[in-house]
DNA sequence: GTCTATACTTCGATAGAC
DNA sequence: GTCTATCGAAGTATAGAC
């Protein structure tokens, strides 16, 4: 409760910004229910009670983190919204960010999942601010893409949802791809975090391109379900 | 622990039915270190002795939760694999049929996330089985697509999970948005499950066809990041 | 198979000295 | 700001009667 330094990025110097990195880490590994605050502060080499000073609860504790995360993405947007890139342009700059902080900040991920499951429940409102920015960029470029002809017409989240689940799922799956992949289907390499970029910037092109007038052999029927 | 029924689905008729209806609701809801055993308990209108006497533990009943969820996705795979589709149809039915899974057991999307941000640590072998067949089949369809030509040469792990994230993200991420998206983007209405499929459709069939040789005017470097 | 009562443990939180 | 000691609630699990 108490805020006696900057809420900026304080590193693991302070008590403080050492107990913030440590329940970061424990939240992705285990969520907010699994994380347990003696955990915490063995990992932070920090005194249990001063989680209480620092942070009130486990809740504040745990919010202080979710704010921390999603700061920096946001300032990101911010900076994207201003620059003179291309509709397209633009898009592949948003994915290729988000996909830097996700392999830098590799608790984003899991933890935006996490909330995302948890219906957001936890996410005050600067928190869905940042959200809700990111996706009003989305679609403030889609329409500006769409009028100028040099997209089709999609909607917004759906294009947002096609990129960003396979990001999420990507870097939040590693260690889940790496236990089960080998014991399932060996001598099938794993993608890099560069491949699964590369591939979603593709994806990215392909999904967005105009109707190609090319009458292609296989114009099979839209209703497969 | 004592199984006096076959372990096919069992409805909520049974109380061991019951309980295991309620404890994947409840498992979808809040995970497995946030459910308490007495909620699912009360959710089944079952004793909590009764859990402890059908299921051992909290941990078995995880287990049985998620080998009932995984068994029926499982037996769908192996319908497909025999089937005469093209490489394409194949994937489309697939997926398809995933997303109906999806939308029919809300519970599948949400402990699918779940296990995956676990690192699949609560899995057995049943269950990873499931898991590797299906992509084992999307390994083998891609490789047949890619030999007749039908397709450009796409890691099949990159493929699955950019269908499935954006599958699981929509299904498992209702409550979020349906929460967050009037708060932040109002006048943007949701995307219905259909649009949803046949989106991602779309970005199948544009994400596997082989390049273009029409060479477009934007033909851009492939390396943004 | 079902129910009540309870044992046992873990965990979030705080009091109070320094 | 930091630490030790501890309280009290919550939660998993079981004993034992019917």
């Amino acid at each position: 409760m108490v805020s006696q330094q900057g809420a900026t990025t304080e590193g693991p110097g302070t008590s403080r910004g050492s107990i913030l990195e440590a329940a970061t880490n424990v939240f992705m590994e285990v969520g907010f229910s699994g994380a347990r605050v003696d955990e915490i502060a063995r990992r932070a080499r920090a005194n249990k009670a001063m989680i209480y000073y620092h942070f009130g609860s486990k809740q504040g504790l745990y919010k202080a983190a979710l704010l921390r995360l999603f700061g920096n993405v946001l300032a990101e947007v911010k900076r994207l919204k201003e620059s003179d890139l291309s509709p397209e342009g633009k898009l592949r700059a948003l994915y290729t960010r988000i996909a830097r902080h996700f392999s830098e900040q590799r608790a984003l991920p899991h933890i935006m999942l996490r909330e995302i499951l948890a219906g957001g429940r936890s996410m005050d409102v600067e928190a869905s601010h940042a959200l809700g920015a990111i996706l009003g960029f989305v679609k403030e470029t889609v329409a500006e893409g769409t009028r100028t002809g040099a997209f089709r017409s999609v909607h917004p989240l759906l294009l947002h949802v096609t990129m960003l689940g396979p990001l999420m799922l990507h870097f939040a799956g590693a260690s889940f791809r790496e236990r089960l992949l080998p014991r399932e289907l060996p001598g099938l390499a794993p993608p890099s975090n560069d491949d699964v970029l590369v591939h979603l910037l593709a994806v990215l092109d392909r999904s967005l391109a105009p109707e190609n007038p090319k009458p292609s052999v296989k114009s099979r029927q839209r209703k497969t379900r």
